[in-house]
DNA sequence: AAGACATATAGACATATGCTTATATAACTA
DNA sequence: TAGTTATATAAGCATATGTCTATATGTCTT
């Protein structure tokens, strides 16, 4: 891989936002609108966010009715998995809102 | 580690000429005289690049004489070996400065 | 088809980043 | 000690980044 790619892949995860997002999706899958609550800034924000993480291929998406789903994208780098085991747990974080009644639930 | 140290390490990831730093300093020691050589960059460009990889502990320093030799520290990021696997090969640059008789050496 | 909801994009703005030149600091050498 | 070499810091400037508000697009529901 050639230093370019590799730095763009860094530079994604080079943002205290982008990190608790890839954290959180280490958790489970979430959309933009949970994200928004979570994190606590604008929606379009998070969408930004997302699309570097995409960009860098550390994310995927899933559509699920209205909602678009993200997901970690383990594929391109092998040692991702190390990396995110570093990263703090935001469980916690999934079970507030859960608990506030803003996940989303679709069938 | 907290989201905002982790983002400061990826951060100093983030950069072409720093992964080629890195990537540099994997084959062995360089000092800034060198990498200015190989990179064609200023010695200030340099210097400062250096500076946010020892901030974030990637790199570490030893003095020999009148040059500083940098070398990776692999002690705060587990991964960070499997991370440099994936980095390019850069040893001709190395052996072109040797060729050149640029290297600096030291007794 | 119209309205509601989720997400994306555009534009604006403040701050951060990477580069340069000029200068300061540190260590060796004659 | 004076000069030379290596590295660090300062200041200035152009570009990149992260945030916001406003608006567009896409999907579902009634």
């Amino acid at each position: 891989m050639d230093a370019e790619q590799l730095a763009e892949c860094f530079k994604a995860m080079g943002d205290r936002t982008r990190i608790q997002i890839l954290a959180l999706l280490k958790v489970e899958d979430l959309c933009v609108c949970e994200l928004v609550e979570i994190l606590g800034i604008s929606q379009p924000s998070v969408s930004q966010h997302i699309r570097k993480l995409k960009n860098a291929k550390l994310v995927k998406e899933r559509r699920q009715g209205k909602w678009i789903f993200y997901s970690l994208d383990g594929s391109l780098y092998p040692y991702i998995h190390a990396v995110l085991d570093t990263f703090p747990d935001l469980r916690e974080k999934i079970e507030e809102l859960k608990t506030n009644g803003q996940k989303v639930v679709c069938d």
